[in-house]
DNA sequence: TGAAATGTTGGGGCG
DNA sequence: ACGCCCCAACATTTC
């Protein structure tokens, strides 16, 4: 028993000790652990993560060393290639087993194939696990073993198959190598960039995670339904970054909200999550092209000024504005906004939505490819179970319904603090123009009307 | 997880 | 009392 050759935990966007079962299995092998992350060095991945997310993922890793020095253990960082550094760490440590949690990202999978490979080639046992979503791509299937398209469908089979298993605890305590290998640290991995720090409403990590939850789940939940949709008032969850680097799992969630009353619309939401990653699964060519064809032909105007004023918050358009410049100071955005800024972008302005899509991947906490990539063309138009082209959403509309008191607006556009409540959607046409406010970047009627005209020429 | 245009209805003002 | 018009309110269709 005392010398079983050590079981290598590599860590990725699962950066929790509870309920995850790769972690969980090298503990019931009675092994020591050495638990490991490992950073790529950028290359030419066309999705490597942004600073935003890179700086959350410095925090998260600290968090993750101190729950594991906690626990007798270590968190050792390396950075290169997951396959060479993984083989290199089992030959300096005599591991026999590699362990870890698949993800279903494209370049991911690509990375967990290289290492099956690898550790095949020098001996080493590889065994992945499932904890990125509530059911694997493949579970979920139609009568007819096809995969789901269309959410509506998909969400009703998910809902027939058997309730999901119980998350696993943490292991209380994790047996120590005799002789620890070198190791970076969180800073030196992340690059210079990623330096800034975290505004201080986040707490990256399980532990804030977990807090999360409790607030959540205290108060917004009972009035989830209603409240999600009023970017003004704090009615969300806020828990996507920590849904994205695994902090949570999304099970825990699951479990964790299921006998709350009115928490209905909200797991609804974390089965979009997985629809999302079932998608990009069946699909690795998303991020990048539409799903639909006649979209790959549509008539783009691409435009540096307007994409500047966008990213900016200078369009003119208050509620537009403020989603923008609360991404741009935050790194968050209320997922009401995002479908306003995202469907502005796309048809107000003519511009391409993986332009879009990238400016959200380098700014936001939260960016995730998967949820993301069908965020955008779920707005465009262009994706499965898509809003249509022709649903263009109104600013000024969406402003006066959704942020009926201005709260959010004037959190994020002070310039408009004197126009009268009822022009702070439509500032160009209150009595007194406020001053150092652009007019808008295009007219909402003819902007439609080009939308529309746009959409027609793609149409069969 | 739209909005605008168009159609229909019904109550009230008014000649 | 009656018909006519107006238009708000709601429903339907169209983009």
């Amino acid at each position: 028993m005392m010398d079983l050759a050590p079981w290598i935990v590599w860590f990725r966007r699962d950066l929790r000790l509870s309920d995850n079962p790769a972690l969980a299995a090298a503990v019931r092998s009675r092994a020591p652990i050495l638990a490991t992350f490992i950073a790529a060095p950028k290359d030419d991945d066309l999705w490597f993560p942004g600073d935003r997310s890179q700086s959350w993922l410095r925090v998260s890793l600290d968090a993750l060393a101190k729950s594991l020095h906690e626990r007798g253990s270590r968190l050792i960082i390396r950075v290169g290639a997951a396959h060479t550094c993984l083989a290199k760490l089992a030959a300096e440590t005599g591991a026999s087993t590699v362990v870890w949690n698949s993800l279903c990202e494209p370049n991911q999978r690509t990375e967990e194939a290289r290492v099956v490979a690898t550790l095949g080639i020098v001996g080493v046992a590889g065994c992945s696990y499932d904890s990125d979503v509530l059911r694997n791509p493949g579970t979920v299937l139609t009568n007819s073993g096809g995969s789901y398209s269309v959410f509506t469908p998909y969400y009703r089979a998910f809902l027939r198959l058997p309730p999901l298993a119980d998350p696993l605890p943490a292991p209380r305590s994790l047996r120590p190598l005799a002789r620890w290998p070198d190791a970076a640290d969180g800073k030196t991995i992340v690059g210079p960039c990623a330096q800034q720090p975290i505004l201080s409403d986040w707490e990256p990590g399980e532990v804030g995670g977990i807090k999360r939850v409790r607030r959540f789940k205290a108060g917004p939940i009972s009035n989830y339904d209603d409240a999600r949709d009023r970017p003004g008032n704090d009615g969300i969850s806020r828990l996507s970054p920590h849904l994205h680097f695994g902090e949570i799992s999304s099970r825990q969630l699951w479990q964790a909200l299921q006998d709350v009353p009115a928490s209905g619309s909200y797991l609804r939401q974390l089965v979009w999550r997985d629809f999302a990653r079932h998608i990009l699964f069946h699909k690795p060519s998303l991020p990048e092209r539409p799903m639909r064809k006649p979209f790959s032909q549509f008539p783009w105007q691409p435009n540096a000024s307007q994409m500047q004023a966008w990213k900016q918050g200078q369009t003119g358009y208050p509620l537009v504005d403020a989603g923008m410049r609360e991404l741009l100071a935050t790194g968050f955005m209320h997922n009401r906004v995002r479908m306003v800024v995202a469907s502005f972008l796309v048809k107000h302005l003519l511009q391409p939505w993986q332009a879009g899509a990238r400016w959200f991947w380098e700014q936001l906490y939260d960016a995730d490819l998967a949820n993301n990539t069908l965020g955008w063309q779920w707005v465009t138009g262009c994706g499965p179970d898509a809003a249509p082209y022709f649903r263009i959403f109104n600013p000024v509309l969406q402003g006066e319904k959704f942020d009926a008191d201005g709260a959010y607006v004037h959190t994020w556009v002070p310039e408009l603090g004197q126009v009268p409540a009822r022009w702070l959607h439509q500032p160009w046409n209150a009595p007194m123009k406020p001053k150092d406010y652009p007019g808008p970047i295009v007219d909402h009627a003819a902007a439609r009307t080009r939308a529309l005209a746009a959409y027609a020429t793609i149409r069969d």
